[in-house]
DNA sequence: ATGGTTGTACGACAA
């Protein structure tokens, strides 16, 4: 099964974006964050007339997490306890036996701020909640917008980023912690090279120039890391025309 | 590379 996790950065915007890539790209499932639309608006009738179940959790201007699947998601949760449940950055369900956990980390804005600290604490958080979930679900993959590049080689110029927000080593030690779980860095797993990134800033013409950082990530639990087969950052959506800033990313699991 | 852009929504904020 083919599992994805894509910020869209507004599905109303990119909503024929998403399908284009469904129907070149076809997975079990894709998670969805900064959806950007309550629920009420949520293009559930187009996303079935493609193939697809849907379960999601919007919010006005701000947020929103979804997942696209083949078959239907069940035992949906959509709060990540120990949070903020107005923030909709969590969706988590059962998808072909596959325990899926959908998240959209907080970015922290800056590592001096009162955002910075609730992204530490929202991942404990998820941390807490992940050793409990593996316990409960042998087959888990936890994917999305981490807001964190893991290492130097997932940021073009760590030099220049040094301490900052997504780079920062308390951030990187949450994820690390993430990793202790254990989790497999599915991506990492398998392409140890630098330079390899999923989101780039719209501004600067920083995709041209390749300069961007790897935040968005799956993670597998050692039962389904067992059945991970690739990972690829699929960099096209990125070039077409009125992107998101960033690109899905990929896993194949037997 | 600390915003040169984008999205939401219509000014200002978030990223």
């Amino acid at each position: 099964m083919r599992i994805a996790t894509w910020n869209v950065n507004s599905l109303n915007v990119r909503l024929e974006a998403l399908l284009g890539w469904l129907e070149r790209s076809p997975v079990g499932v894709v998670a969805l964050q900064e959806t950007k639309l309550t629920d009420d608006k949520f293009p559930a009738l187009a996303l079935r007339q493609a193939g697809y179940h849907v379960c999601y959790a919007g919010q006005k201007t701000y947020n929103g997490v979804a997942l696209v699947s083949r078959e239907e998601p069940r035992e949906v949760l959509t709060a990540l306890p120990g949070v903020d449940p107005e923030a909709k950055r969590f969706i988590a369900a059962t998808v072909g036996g596959v325990r899926v956990v959908n998240v959209y980390v907080p970015n922290g804005q800056t590592v001096d701020s009162d955002k910075y600290r609730e992204k530490l604490v929202w991942l404990d958080a998820l941390e807490s909640f992940l050793r409990q979930e593996m316990a409960r679900h042998p087959r888990l993959v936890a994917l999305g917008d981490f807001n964190i590049a893991p290492e130097d080689r997932d940021v073009h110029d760590p030099a220049a980023w040094a301490g900052s927000v997504l780079v920062s080593p308390p951030e990187r030690e949450a994820f690390r912690r993430l990793l202790a779980l254990p989790m497999v860095d599915c991506f990492r797993q398998v392409d140890g090279e630098g330079g390899r990134f999923s989101w780039w800033d719209y501004r600067a013409g920083s995709f041209r120039r390749n300069w961007g950082m790897r935040i968005d990530h799956l993670l597998a639990s050692p039962e389904q890391a067992a059945r991970l087969t690739g990972c690829h950052i699929d960099r096209a959506p990125r070039a077409w025309e009125r992107p998101s800033d960033h690109t899905p990313v990929v896993a194949e699991f037997a």
